[in-house]
DNA sequence: ATCGAGATGTTAGAGCCTCTAACTAAGTTA
DNA sequence: TAACTTAGTTAGAGGCTCTAACATCTCGAT
C-alpha cells in the first residue's frame, strides 16, 4: 500500500507526500493540538531535521494537510451536487450533508483546517473554492446569473447551521441532544427554512 | 486592582486562582494551542513547578479555565433572558444573542471550552447548566412543563446555529459572506425559522 | 564520463516545554 | 510547641521545535 516511491538509502524518494498522509493520520488519531513532528517522522522513518528541507515550520506541515483537506471537501461537494438537479434544495441539501459526513468522517482534519491561527493566501483561497460549490448552486436557486452579495448573504445562515452542526456532531453533543431525527433530516429542513423564497 | 491575597515572601496567598485568571488571559492573548504553562508562572512570578501542587497537569488548568467560562456564559444568559418575557421568541434569541456576544468577547476561551479533548464530568455538568437556560425558555415556549426529549430537540438546531455562528464569526468569516444584516437580525430570523409552530 | 550545483538527507545541539523528586518554609492543630 | 499538612522551591529528565554544519544523492552541462 505504499503511494510514493520507497527510500533509496538515502534520500527517501517523496518525503514531503509522505509527511502529509502521516500528519493528517497523526492528527486524526492523536487530535490536532497533540501532533508533533518528531513523531511524524518517527512513522516515516526519517530524523527529525529532514522535515524543515520541506515545510518551514511545524505550522506550514499543517497547513498542507489543511489543504488537502480543503481540496478533498470541494470534490466532496462536487460529487454531492451531481445527483441532482442543479439549483434545487435538494442540491443545496446535499452540499450541506456533504459538509457534515466530511467533517465526522475526519474530525481531526476538519477541527485543524478551522483551528488555523491566521489564514495563509492559499489556505484562504481553497476554502473559498469550497464554498463557491454551495453559492453556484444557491444563485441558481435565486435565479441570479452570478454570485453576488444577495448569495452570499443567502448562503451565510446555511454555512452557519451545518458548520454549527458539524462541532456538535464531532463533540457528540448531537446525541446528547437526544435527536429523533436523522442528521440528514435535520439538515434538510433547515436549509428549507433558512433559505429565502425562490424567485418566480 | 489585585483580585487575590499578596504574596507573603513564600507562600503566594492565592496561586490557584490567579493562575486561572493569568491562563485565561494568556489563551486570549496567545490563542489556547500556544498557551504554555511556564509563561503563566513566568506572569504569577512563581516556579514552573508551583502549579502542580494545584492543578494535575496542563490540562487540568485549562480545564479550570474552561469551567470559569461556562459559569461566566450561564450567568450571562440568566442576564440576557431577564428584560424579555419568559417563552417568548425574544427571550430564546436573547439567548442566543447572548451566546454568540460571550464567543465575539472571548474568542479564545470560547473555542478552548469546545475543544476539550475529552470532556470531564465537572465540564459536562457546566455546559448541561448552561444549555439548560435556553431549553427552559424553550419548554415554556412550547407550553411544556419541564425539559422533555420534544423540547430538547427543538432546542438543537438553535444552539447549531449560535455555535456555527460564534465560529465563523470568531474566525472573520461573516465578514468574507457580505452579511448586511446584523448579527442581531441573523440570529432572531433564525430562531423564529428554526423552532417548531408555536402551540396553541 | 564526470564535475559541480542543488536538493534532500544526516547528526548535534540550543532553547523551549511539561512534569517529577526531593527539599524547605509557613500555617494548623493537638 | 511538636507533628502534620500545605504550598512553595531548585534540579533535572525527557520531549519538543528548529538551526547549523555536514553528507549523500541527482542531474544537467560540459
Amino acid at each position: 500500500m505504499q503511494k510514493t516511491a520507497q527510500k533509496t538509502g538515502y534520500h527517501h524518494g517523496d518525503l514531503r507526500e509522505q509527511l502529509i498522509a502521516t500528519t493528517r493520520d497523526l492528527v486524526e488519531e492523536r487530535g490536532p493540538d497533540v501532533f508533533s513532528v518528531s513523531e511524524a517522522c518517527r512513522r516515516a522513518g526519517v530524523s527529525t531535521a529532514a522535515p524543515y528541507k520541506h515545510f518551514e515550520d511545524r505550522e506550514d506541515l499543517l497547513r498542507a494537510v489543511a489543504l488537502q483537506g480543503f481540496a478533498e471537501m470541494t470534490e466532496r461537494f462536487h460529487a454531492a451536487v451531481v445527483p441532482h438537479t442543479p439549483g434545487t434544495l435538494e442540491a443545496i441539501a446535499a452540499v450541506g450533508r456533504a459538509y457534515v459526513a466530511f467533517a465526522e468522517d475526519n474530525p481531526g482534519l476538519f477541527k485543524m483546517m478551522f483551528a488555523t491561527p491566521k489564514d495563509h493566501p492559499a489556505t484562504e483561497e481553497a476554502g473559498h473554492g469550497c464554498y463557491g460549490v454551495v453559492l453556484d448552486q444557491i444563485a441558481r436557486y435565486l435565479g441570479h446569473a452570478e454570485v453576488d452579495d444577495a448569495v452570499m448573504e443567502a448562503g451565510f445562515p446555511l454555512w452557519t447551521f451545518v458548520h454549527g452542526l458539524s462541532f456538535l456532531r464531532i463533540d457528540g453533543k448531537a446525541e446528547f441532544a437526544k435527536m429523533r431525527v436523522s442528521v440528514e433530516d435535520v439538515i434538510q429542513g433547515a436549509t428549507a427554512r433558512l433559505l429565502p423564497p425562490r424567485k418566480g
